[in-house]
DNA sequence: GATGAATGAGGGTTCATTCAT
DNA sequence: GATGAATGAACCCTCATTCAT
């Protein structure tokens, strides 16, 4: 029996009082994950900010890190339903403009909340497997795969799920790059000429 | 006045036993990032790790980050040989030939100690601004952009340094994510197998 | 003004349900002693595991010492019916066959629930002055002087006090440790063996 | 690997600063021990009553009980002491005297500390197998043991286990329960009284 | 230079108790 | 009466860093 693995809620909430707690409790670890970083965001602090007091804290996650997952879970879902709604869209679409919807979408997706997703990308893997995270990653990869699939006819030969790797691979660096490390210094154009580019990097490598 | 931007050695120790004291430091430092994590990584611990007590660990290094830092910079110095090494090379192959060169030496590079290379890339964000890190990869884009530049008559017209951004950034995170993630999954020829369609995104992105 | 002096029930309910939470109540702390320890009897634990809130609860003890007197007063109740049963028969005996009947009986008064015992034996001194131990163990030692007293004529002169005192503890601490701390490693052979000598040791001492 | 079953120093300082620290800290416990009980014995306090930072206490201590089996260790010495030269003596006594040799050894033994010796007899049911209290413990009754078996002549057939099962067990409750429970009620004549006692108790059962 | 004992702020966590609903 | 969310003081413990020797 592990004796911290635990990055689950104790409690699903729904109540009113208890539901905003939590969501008091997640928001403030949002917020003090984006302002001062991972290693500054004690339980204590977390609880001050969300305006409640340790003990809550402790009565709802087991520790820091629950309260981490419970933030990247928010931000996954809202990553996804970009992804989603993107993928959706692009099956009816020609390949080209499909491929620049997607860049488009992962760009969007990114710029959800910049500052959030950079510490939450690299909190990642210090957090012993979040299997939150792999599995977006995997539905990814494999709504990805899907599309190909359908669409293979218009492609050279491919191992779908090598070219799905070297795909979202590229488009996640090339957005997730240029969003976090560099917004401050791209203009809006260089964003619209980075979209370009890595649409013709995926267009040219599939066909 | 920053309270603690100190990332340099104390001393550029030159002399005999300094020198073997500062190694044994980095040395230990590095061993125990790979084997118990940064978090574990405490300085008692690299001190006696290295056979040296605190204080001359204090007496060499301002601080955890310091060691950190000078790490990186060991390790930075081996992966830069490695690209550089196969820059030079590629100046000479014909196009396709020098991105496999260059793909394959990404490869290597992450190769040389990707448990290290794991730690450090995801303290790096950890580290307030590490300028080794970025003149690093700043040095790489400009190599690759030199080359670029040297052979731009076998290509499309390009914005060097959108291109380069573009070419760097994929053959990175391919490389990274293949070695780093899934070096226990793939075997030898699904990395023969993803070389192959690096190097094809990449070459006919430039074509 | 004493902060916690309260080891009394709030009330002492005797209507249904009331009657009933409390049972649980102390039926719950009575459990977790045994199973867990005092250190792992949280209030909140003893209250879920009474099928009751907190709140609940601390409607019916001040706090955890009031549970935990209640246990004692409960097992104390038990203990004593077997000593009083014990001391009424032993009075129409015949002296040697008397003290084996008390020894007996002090046997069996420890084997009701030895785990219990033990717990609340080692707690007793943590929680000041629990007037209910002081009173049952003044009742025992004025039962066996009573005892001495009507039988004087069969010893020695005595200072009944003081050969109460001397009786009583020895045979608390010889059956005590035998039951509490060798209850494993002793057949019921060797207890038997143990209570003849008990028997002697009080027979002779008298004598 | 159990987690913290740790109750032995971590170093055993010997030289001058560290060996003033580790005593200070011993004797701090010792006395919150003795003036506020084992629950109030925080590490934080105890730190503070020696003088010296938390950070200390642990760099020789593991935990609050290894302080406390420290302390432990400390009083069983001096009462071994007490013990092993009382019985030493008794060897060249004859059996009356000897038994009470050991009677009023068994009571100084308890009154070089009463209140500490009181706190630690409470406390060590609740720490986890001390195996130095059961190594006195043993020692005590071997001791004991030895010196029925060199004098068995001079009693009836004895079970020599038993027999000093018995005898310690008694001596040792009368002994402490008289120090510790009523040392403040009985007068230095009472004392006698009770030496008196317990050793017709012990010399009459062995006959 | 080297040593390592000492420091103490600060982090994680629990639990007896209260009180609005 | 009953509930259980909320509280926060208090605990245990670690570790970067200093400084007397």
């Amino acid at each position: 029996m592990a004796r911290k693995p635990l990055t689950k809620p104790r409690k699903y909430a729904s109540q009113g009082r208890s539901r905003a707690t939590v969501d008091a409790l997640i928001e403030a670890t949002a917020r003090i994950l984006v302002r001062d970083g991972f290693d500054k965001a004690s339980t204590n602090r977390i609880a001050e900010k969300a305006g409640v007091s340790v003990g809550s804290l402790y009565q709802y996650f087991p520790g820091k890190e629950a309260l981490v997952a419970a933030v990247m879970k928010r931000h996954g879902e809202e990553l996804m339903q970009v992804v989603r709604d993107a993928l959706a869209e692009a099956a009816a679409l020609p390949m080209e403009q499909a491929v620049r919807a997607l860049v488009v979408a992962a760009m969007e997706a990114h710029r959800i909340d910049p500052r959030l997703h950079r510490v939450l990308a690299e909190q990642i893997p210090r957090m012993g497997r979040l299997e939150n995270t792999e599995v977006l990653n995997g539905e990814i990869h494999a709504l990805f795969r899907a599309w190909l699939d359908a669409h293979c006819d218009e492609f050279r030969p491919l191992d779908l799920g090598l070219a799905a790797f070297v795909c979202v691979t590229s488009i996640e660096a090339l957005t997730h790059t240029a969003v976090v490390h560099h917004s401050e210094s791209l203009s809006e154009e260089a964003f619209g000429a980075l979209v370009d580019e890595a649409t013709r990097l995926v267009v040219r490598y599939l066909q």
